[in-house]
DNA sequence: CTGAAAGCGCTTACAG
DNA sequence: CTGAAAGCGCTTACAG
């Protein structure tokens, strides 16, 4: 048997499907007696309106297509699951895609959530190359870009701003009395983790008239691998550095793991600050100490934001959202008592 | 100017929305030239067809109903991962939902995902409810289970054998010697990762004639916290175990901290093994032993058993898959070498 | 090889 | 307050 439809319904509780669909939608002017048959009708077949029909005449499907760079992060994971929630409380469902890398992949599905008619999208990365840019430039869903800010300046981001936390995670190192400083950078065709935080990190050098060696500086893919496999390529150099600054968690994460395989300790030999405080910082020892952004709010802000822009309140401006970030001190740092003052 | 739909394509080529809809699906039988004109029609009004109209009249949406406990655990956010991509592969989509410990919610979701007509749905916990166990009892989508197994027979799961790897990871323990060895359990009312490790965990320990410590044993709800407040609970105690098993490695990760920030060390006092081989295992010093579950097979096969399931290949026949689970030796356990063997 | 028409399961003016 | 009819954007027999 199939599933039954409001024809069924209509005809079991002897009214026409334009009453079972207002009793459906809540709709007053139904007589209660007649709201009272169909509501049984419904019960006694097990009714369950199709969202796919009712989505091609409303001409909306409350769904909002997520583009997450890898879930398995600590921060995107986190950052999705405050989003999920925002949008589960705005009964909206989540079209989730997860790249890794793949921006083929990226393409494919901003089509799919095309086809599907998403009402929204959140993308989380800013990888955007030339095809995609066309792609999202002639679409006309809206998009709001989290965590990140790519170069367009026609899409709202909600972020923190990323040149100053860094110049304020290394400025804390500074404050501590370090000047060598690694630094564990991220992708430099990212303007806001790649770009804006390398130059946060060197302007709080260069405030401060620290020079830097050039082999403090290197570049990863944010991920624990790689903050492991730069931090070997410092500790292999004649000077090493007494403090290192990573753009990511997973990557400070990375490198304590390094230093420590290479018999120094964190923070006696070398101190360490990371970047996002996801809940890694917790689960390592000693507790990693890290520039904090603010995830769960960050989440909702964008589910927020974005749900603005579908329902078109123009009051409210299509101006990015700078959320504050927050320095959190734990154990991974500590003072440079040597006399290098120069 | 609204978004075209295929008859402005047909009006734009000369032909009929018939011919249109062919090339759109790839029919053969239509000449080349009106190929060509279609094609290039929809090239210029950058057409692109509704899927949800397309899933109105075909019954299918491509979608599957992903119901997740915590995207933010290691182990369920990597499974999500390799669920995704497969799927993607498959040209589905996912739907996903994270719960988080509230019933609630998760009714609604099946509610949503029904309505959505979704061709499957994916369930990775057993917290099943009366409620829910009557909803899915009635629905008439495939269901899959992946890492669990309810107690209802006529679902089918993916999984390991939840009894063996847990009887295997103490009988691990065992080998190195010790006898006193602490129990960090999940919850008791799921039979897979409750009730099945924890029977496993005691018939190693009685096959060897080895008695236990109330206090030895302690239950939580499988998160970093969780084996922190457990394992600090057996800390206060008069005898303390030398050695621990915890049904997951988050909870194995807590158990490390607590160890540590009690001033012992792992694995020299206490070796802990974990459970799931998730990425922590190797984000953490020292690195943490684990009995793994083959998480990105168990993701596939997941998906690759719900679409036999979907597609009703009847030749594939309605049985749980049991993967295999592997100790991995990593740096957190050692031989206890004193002479108690009593 | 091509097209006119019915239909997927709903909602929404419109009329009463 | 209620219902008949049109329409959302497609696909799919059916006929030619």
């Amino acid at each position: 048997m199939m599933a039954p439809k409001i024809k069924d319904v209509a005809k079991h509780a002897g009214v026409s499907v334009t009453t079972v669909s207002r009793v459906l939608n809540g709709e007053k002017y139904v007589k209660d007696d007649l709201r009272a048959r169909v509501q049984r009708a419904i019960d006694e077949l097990g009714y369950s309106p199709s969202h796919i029909a009712r989505s091609l005449v409303r001409q909306k499907t409350n769904l909002i297509g997520v583009i997450v760079p890898d879930v398995t992060s600590s921060f995107y994971s986190t950052i999705l699951s405050t989003i999920e929630k925002t949008a589960s409380l705005n009964d909206y469902n989540l079209l989730v895609c997860n790249i890794i890398e793949d921006i083929d992949k990226e393409l494919k599905y901003l089509q799919v959530f095309q086809q599907m008619r998403v009402d929204g999208i959140i993308i989380m990365h800013e990888k955007i190359n030339d095809d995609i840019r066309e792609f999202i430039g002639k679409l006309d869903i809206p998009i709001i870009f989290s965590s990140v800010k790519p170069v367009e300046q026609r899409f709202v981001s909600v972020i923190i701003d990323d040149y100053a936390a860094a110049y304020d995670a290394t400025r804390h190192l500074i404050d501590l009395g370090h000047t060598r400083i690694g630094f564990l950078g991220g992708d430099m065709r990212d303007i806001t983790s790649g770009q804006n935080r390398y130059i946060g990190y060197s302007h709080a050098l260069a405030d401060r008239g620290i020079k830097t060696e050039e082999t403090f500086i290197q570049f990863g893919d944010y991920k624990t691998q790689s903050g492991y496999d730069l931090m070997k390529v410092m500790l292999d150099q004649e000077t090493i550095p007494t403090a290192i600054f990573a753009v990511s968690d997973d990557m400070a994460v990375g490198a304590m793991n390094c230093i420590h395989d290479h018999g120094f300790k964190v923070p006696q030999d070398i101190s360490v600050i990371g970047f996002d405080g996801s809940q890694l910082t917790e689960q390592v020892r000693p507790r990693l100490s890290s520039m904090e952004q603010p995830i769960l709010e960050m989440g909702k802000v964008t589910v927020d934001k974005l749900l603005d822009l579908i329902t078109g309140s123009e009051n409210s401006p299509k101006k990015d959202v700078i959320l504050q970030h927050r320095l959190v001190v734990r154990d991974s740092c500590r003072t440079y008592p040597d006399d290098i003052k120069a």
